[in-house]
DNA sequence: GCAATTGACGAATCTTGATACACTTGAGCG
DNA sequence: CGCTCAAGTGTATCAAGATTCGTCAATTGC
């Protein structure tokens, strides 16, 4: 960042004068002695620089029956429920949801904590993206990847500066685990974890999770994420469908019950286990879609979450079905 | 409050369809089958309802050498300095001081904190009714009244609806002082504490405080306030001039180099002492324009603040002179 | 049971704010 | 020294959004 001393204060006084004080563009601009066209850019430039943030509140219990109905049905300490602007949209639906839980997570108190992160999902990055930074700094808290690199580089190289910037944001320290997610045996895993120190490191941290922003996922392979090298594969997946998996916590597989389903997959996974989740109240969960909807709804069930975002399809369905 | 619960939902999906997914107003209105002159009032019913918020972050030491050499010179722990719009206007300035406090504050770590509040100040007054709700409750947070009811009935109501207020907003309790802020003689005074269960509480809070949002006020009788009654009158404030006085923290009066000045007004005050003011961290005052200057100064010199948002005429002048 | 009142709504219109384009200025370079 | 190019600005114009006004439905009063 270079050194912009002198527009930022001039933008601030300017969207100080339109958004606070309600005054018009060319009034501003009379006043200042420059064109309307001008107060317009600083306008834009002001917003792009983050000095003016245009932030839509989720009424508190806005869907407040749902809401609760989810929390007793499934004993949640918490439920959000997001409107969909279009519930096939998958990607938007997992956009919309990281937005809602950027608001709810910025409302928890996280300083000092160890805060398990799933940088692959999806919309926990999109949560990422939306988090506004944070004033209180804090060196205590620590931010752990819960699981090592899946997917192609592409994905890695996101989820890396995903968790970073989150790190960043909440005032933290990041803790990478520099290791393919999934390994092709045993002992590769080993050798893997024994190799870089970071690593050890952050496994170590997962031990002493406070919050853990947990990922969700179906019992296939989506999108980004390819079969084999460091992920599952098809073989894979499908022998813990066929013991009856319907879902995965950070790969740690469960049935629809949310009974954790072991096996020798297990042993290839470098990440977070079911049992080193923190104790109720720091399970925190965004999910949605349709797809995620069997996978959602074994986790509860399971009581591996007790923080849901979801949308408002899932909810109703969570509650229906 | 009475129950408006569906258009606030409707409220906030076209405000995130507007505002998040930047979608222009009569493709939201098409898609909703509205008219687009219906999102336009939605949206404006929306920002009224606060569940659109634009705020105008004041960009980290945006003024920073300014405020460096203000905390250097003064040894506070904090100074903000607020771009005035006219610096003639000391209502305005006494607004966007308070708007900017109340960022400030809202990144202050309150919860479980005894906070002891100026309630007749302006600036303070303006910071209640910008600060935005945070989701952290805490009745272990008291919130007190430094300073019993001074002014006409009026300003008592809107000082009592402010604590109130500023008490729900950090989720604390609040603690009135129930009575007038001056007494004609010390006897009254003893009364008047004995007289209130309320009253005695919150007097015994002031003990506790550890952060205090601390008023700065002249030697003169501004503008709401009334001589008499329940304040000085117009001989007890000449008394205090003649005495050296330059202005005053919670009526508690100092001179030009900020030392106290012991007199028998001081028994006559129900309110904090400066003696009772926390310890250093928690001196928060929010004061600025031309005519409090000499009583800001003096503030500073005695080492009675610490954290200081005033105009950056104000801190010019602080640093000139 | 019928006016009168109130409030909500959309079409048209007017206002406000964004943008295209032309012009100025100053830094860098031949 | 003059040319080029980029950045920044103002004017004029265009698009987007706010508002006005008339209509209609629901509610209240008589």
């Amino acid at each position: 960042m270079a050194a912009v001393p002198e527009p930022r204060r001039f933008m601030t006084k300017v969207a100080r004068m339109y958004y606070t004080h309600g005054i018009r563009q060319v009034e501003i601009a009379s006043s200042l002695g420059i064109s309307q066209a001008r107060v317009s850019r600083l306008l834009q430039a002001a917003e792009q620089a983050k000095i003016v943030r245009t932030i839509v509140v989720i009424p508190e219990g806005l869907h407040a029956e749902i809401e609760e109905d989810l929390q007793k049905r499934y004993g949640l300490s918490q439920a959000h429920v997001v409107e969909a602007l279009d519930p096939n949209d998958e990607a938007g639906i997992n956009r919309d949801l990281g937005e809602a839980a950027a608001l709810i997570l910025s409302a928890m108190q996280l300083s000092g904590k160890t805060i398990g992160f799933t940088s692959w999902s999806r919309s926990l990055r999109s949560l990422v993206s939306t988090l506004e930074p944070s004033k209180k700094r804090s060196t205590a808290t620590r931010i752990v990847e819960m699981l090592g690199d899946v997917g192609p580089p592409q994905l890695q190289h996101d989820s890396t500066r995903s968790t970073q910037r989150f790190a960043d944001l909440i005032g933290g320290t990041p803790l990478f685990i520099r290791a393919p997610g999934v390994l092709s045996s045993a002992e590769m895993r080993e050798a893997m974890i024994s190799y870089d120190v970071h690593t050890r490191e952050a496994i170590a941290a997962l031990d002493e999770l406070d919050v853990a922003l947990v990922g969700i996922g179906t019992c296939n392979i989506d999108a980004p994420l390819e079969p084999g090298g460091n992920f599952f594969t098809v073989e894979q997946f499908e022998m813990a469908k066929s013991l009856g998996a319907v879902g995965q916590i950070n790969l740690r597989f469960i049935d629809a019950e949310g009974i954790p389903i072991v096996s020798e997959l297990d042993s290839l996974v470098i990440g977070v286990t079911l049992a080193q989740l923190p104790a109720k109240g720091g399970r925190f969960a965004v999910a949605g879609g349709r797809s995620k909807y069997e996978a959602v709804r074994a986790a509860l069930r399971g009581n591996w979450i007790d923080t849901l975002v979801t949308d408002m399809e899932t909810a109703e369905r969570l509650l229906r079905e």
